[in-house]
DNA sequence: TCATTAAATTGTT
DNA sequence: AACAATTTAATGA
């Protein structure tokens, strides 16, 4: 059922180790990381739960800590495009927080899931204080543009298997992503949905890129293996005779 | 802890 | 879209 999140109301204490896949916990100074942890908040998000709303005031920064979110567009005529998946260790919402003008996307969990909050006002005091935050929001808002620039590319791409494989090579973005590894908790079925494949042809495209050792396919998720392999597209090249 | 059952996910047609 | 096969998660002794 598709719920409102409500971080006031769900929210709890993070645990130990959830606070360890907080990348941006390790570039503060002691103080700073100090008050950071003590603002922090988590919730645990059901399928289907949003955890903020396009006309919402911001109010907090968000990440994911654990499971898998996507952003989406809330289109006027009722059509909803998604925008990107966003996988453990991914934080969001810095333009909106920047300027605390409302958000302009849904994020929505696929599943079950773990999402951090840090309130807007620690959010600023942390950019008011911290040279380490700063570098790090800069390089989030960065790396997204590029990924967003990719993402048109790959709009445009008509072979399946190269639009499965650079949406995965996104997905496993180390920067933007560092909390993935390299093994990624992800459905054929929610891949399709991410990509705009029917999920057969994701299976076929998923067995593709396992062939030529770019990943491995496992249940409920995937391993790469390559990937420069999954950039690049090597992996559609006419197959040379064994 | 283990066996049984239900649910989720995958591979194929 | 439907189906069977496989894997995981849940349940209860």
């Amino acid at each position: 059922m598709s719920q409102e999140l409500s971080l006031h109301q769900r929210r709890r204490v993070p645990r130990p180790e959830e606070l360890q896949g907080i990348p941006w916990l390790a570039v503060l100074q002691p103080a700073e990381r100090e008050r950071a942890i003590k603002m922090l908040v988590v919730g645990d998000a059901q399928p289907g739960d949003y955890v903020c709303r396009t006309g919402r005031a911001p109010t907090y920064w968000f990440g994911v800590v654990e499971g898998l979110l996507k952003m989406n567009t809330d289109g006027v005529d009722g059509a909803s495009m998604t925008l990107a998946g966003l996988p453990p260790g991914g934080w969001f919402g810095e333009g909106t927080a920047v300027k605390r003008e409302p958000y302009r996307y849904n994020v929505q969990a696929i599943r079950k899931s773990v999402v951090g909050g840090l309130p807007i006002d620690t959010f600023h005091w942390l950019l008011d204080h911290s040279i380490g935050f700063n570098r790090f929001v800069m390089s989030q808002l960065n790396e997204r543009l590029g990924q967003f620039i990719a993402a048109r590319e790959i709009d445009r791409l008509t072979n399946p298997d190269l639009r499965v494989a650079r949406s995965l090579a996104a997905l496993f973005h180390p920067l933007l992503y560092p909390g993935v590894g390299d093994v990624l908790r992800i459905t054929q079925q929610e891949l399709a949905y991410l990509v705009g494949l029917s999920r057969q042809r994701v299976n076929e495209a998923l067995a593709v890129l396992q062939r030529e050792k770019a990943i491995v396919v496992e249940y409920g998720g995937l391993r790469v293996i390559d990937l420069e392999a999954l950039r690049s597209g090597q992996f559609s090249a006419p197959r040379r005779a064994a």
